[in-house]
DNA sequence: GGACCCATGTAAATAGTTACATGATTGC
DNA sequence: GCAATCATGTAACTATTTACATGGGTCC
């Protein structure tokens, strides 16, 4: 499980509260562990139990209170080590390629539709990946190096989007020639 | 949730029970929803409940009964129905880029360690997708068309995880050679 | 008045993994 | 004797999503 990490991981540049968190969660395009506030939340907890992170509670008069978070040394280890030990390779669980393995049933044009609308919502994500947001995003690295390793992850998922659109408009070439038809 | 659905899938081609499905799932390599016997077991408890398959139990003098699922019309149509309608885009959940997020603290040979290990793994899968018993899989489909289509799943996998080798590689090329230090 | 931001959480449902449990047969 | 294949399932735990719940402040 990556998210108790990942939460270390955050808190690890700079104290946080629960709130704060979630809009990290939520708004880095980059960040490849989606997570919802209610996991969160909890997920603090715990690690405030195993005290790998500490509670300030800060009183605001104009907004609610806020709980904000910090990492301990207990924290940075156990952050550290996970940082360094191989992880397997993420599970893929690709819906449209089950889709695809029991379409034998649908029509060409609905497979192409299949298709389309996937290539139509990578292409969003690639716009997303493009925009100035995402460079905003890049400037907050502290150093050169930092910034290298945030661009890795970046070059990543553009290379992903990019290789799955290559091959779903490969694909849907292919099933408007019909080429099965002429294969071998 | 597609489990539900690729259960119906598999039921579609011809029925099974749940121990023949477990292995499906197991051996199946471009099969790219994993899952558990324990999961198949009780999906197919629900589907039995909503009427969308029946259940046969089988005598077998050598072997344990077995009990042997079919789908039905309702099946059909609910599997139908959902095969044609598009999904959301898979959520990655990409355990090496968190790790890369917050690597900062490592020694560059620890960041290319992990990548080294990365790409190790993607070899071997690779080298799965390119071995005798893929093609064998293969061969169970029906019609060209439906080999055109394992094919379009087979050919996605490759690529992605050429796509990922490809990034991993130059990832470690340019930490060999420190390249931030030279960027502007 | 309504929507949105701030800020916290819990509850319930669904999904997924790992471990526990049983028992016959076949092959080394 | 021991491991593997056949065949079923439950239990417990972990992870994730969605819904429920509250309440003040700001902006239009």
């Amino acid at each position: 499980m990556s998210l108790k990490y990942a939460i270390l991981g955050f808190l690890d540049l700079f104290p946080l509260s629960g709130y704060d968190l979630t809009k990290m969660f939520d708004d880095s395009i980059m960040f490849y562990w989606p997570a919802t506030h209610s996991q969160i939340y909890r997920t603090l907890k715990e690690l405030h139990k195993s005290e790998l992170v500490t509670r300030e509670i800060i009183e605001q008069s104009e907004n609610p209170d806020k709980k904000v978070y910090s990492i301990t040394e207990k924290g940075k280890e156990t952050l550290k080590e996970w940082v360094s030990a191989p992880l397997d390779l993420p599970t893929l669980r690709h819906g449209l390629l089950v889709q695809l393995a029991f379409a034998s049933r649908l029509e060409d044009l609905q497979i192409i539709a299949l298709l389309e609308a996937f290539a139509e919502k990578l292409r969003e994500r690639l716009a997303l990946y493009h925009s100035d947001e995402l460079k905003e995003q890049l400037s907050y690295s502290r150093t050169k190096r930092e910034s290298f390793l945030w661009g890795l992850i970046l070059e990543n998922g553009i290379q992903t989007y990019e290789c799955e659109l290559r091959w779903a408009e490969a694909a849907i070439q292919d099933l408007e020639k019909q080429v099965w038809k002429t294969e071998d």
